[in-house]
DNA sequence: CTTTTATTCGAACAAATGTGCTAATATAAA
DNA sequence: TTTATATTAGCACATTTGTTCGAATAAAAG
């Protein structure tokens, strides 16, 4: 859909904007991407508006402005999760956090993260990790998971001689298999720590 | 200092740019504030300039800038640390990321984290760590050093038997006493791990 | 292979835009 | 009043900038 030169494009644009705090003339991003033709980066701009990613104004000069919501998805950070859903509505939300995600974002959110049974892959307590409630957990990936509709956990999904298991990251604790009292959440997709 | 018809320029320009995403032309003024000559607009545009209102890029169109409140927070993401300095211009910044900050961020930056002298902190290969250039690095901290002019580092800071070291998360690494050959760039003050 | 699609370039043109200059008018100060 | 300063206007000019058209090349599809 997005060629790597429209990709390229649209990061000098926005690169660009966040120095300068004007958009950049279409001369401009030729030197930025090394493209000999405005037309051709008229061309690439043509199909990153098609696309949703950009907004220009016809013949006005330094016009083009970025969607926003392509870059500055403000997610939900959830507090807990209750009984058998994760309630998103209003009052479980905590805040929210900014995460660059160029796809659909409506399937994000955050979760403080309690415990330590992560801690040896780098996940420690009030990390808050991103899930994707649309991407699938795989083996071998770290998902977000429901236990008996009361627990959330986040642990590794592993192939274990044919049966599946949620594998912590820390001795201390026991691998689960995972049974009807296990529902998945959604993968882990991202980390963010405040220090 | 500041005349009404200049406020009525400076609010003008200000809110044209709050509606459109980019400044308005010398033209666009005219109309905005009831002028009808560009070199009037022109006139104020430098008295604005001089009195710290504004800013502007001589010779480009709709290249004013308003230097009263930056609500910016996206970061750059820097490729590498070159020998001497941390060059932050366009062709070393490799992205963007939203940091959720609401003040000033012109002294934050992105690193991506090589190596694995942190890892007992949970700090892995990959990771962007934030680091607050303005933000003074304390015992005790996690900040991003800069080593013989060279190298780039993520240690913590410690003080032992009353001399500062750099100190890893890792028992492969040893501790690296701080003389004149470390600099310190600035405090890690936050991590975002993509997986 | 041929055909289609995507990408790139170059050149020319028209419009938008910033700048420079002079002059006129208003306002304030001496 | 005279003088100085601030403000406004009009016009011409050079540059920047967006747009359009045709053609060449590369990559993908049939």
């Amino acid at each position: 859909m997005v060629s790597e030169k429209q990709k390229n494009i649209l990061n000098f644009i926005n690169i660009f904007i966040e120095k300068h705090g004007y958009a950049p003339s279409i001369r401009e991003i030729c030197l930025g991407v090394n493209l000999k033709s405005t037309s051709t980066v008229q061309y690439h701009i043509e199909k990153l508006i098609k696309s949703g990613y950009l907004q220009k104004n016809y013949k006005k000069s330094r016009a083009i402005t970025l969607n926003s919501t392509n870059f500055q998805n403000k997610i939900p950070i959830l507090g807990e999760i209750a009984a058998g859903s994760l309630l998103m509505a209003e009052e479980n939300v905590i805040g929210t956090v900014n995460y660059h995600n160029s796809d659909n974002s409506s399937d994000l959110f955050a979760l403080s993260v309690s415990g330590d049974s992560m801690i040896d892959e780098g996940i420690h307590e009030k990390d808050l990790v991103i899930i994707d409630k649309s991407s699938e957990i795989k083996n071998g990936d770290i998902g977000a998971f429901l236990i008996n509709n009361s627990e959330g956990t986040i642990k590794f999904l592993k192939n274990l001689n044919g049966k599946q298991y949620l594998v912590p990251a820390n001795k201390n604790y026991k691998n689960i298999p995972v049974n009807e009292n296990v529902k998945p959440i959604g993968k882990v997709v991202s980390l963010i720590r405040d220090m």
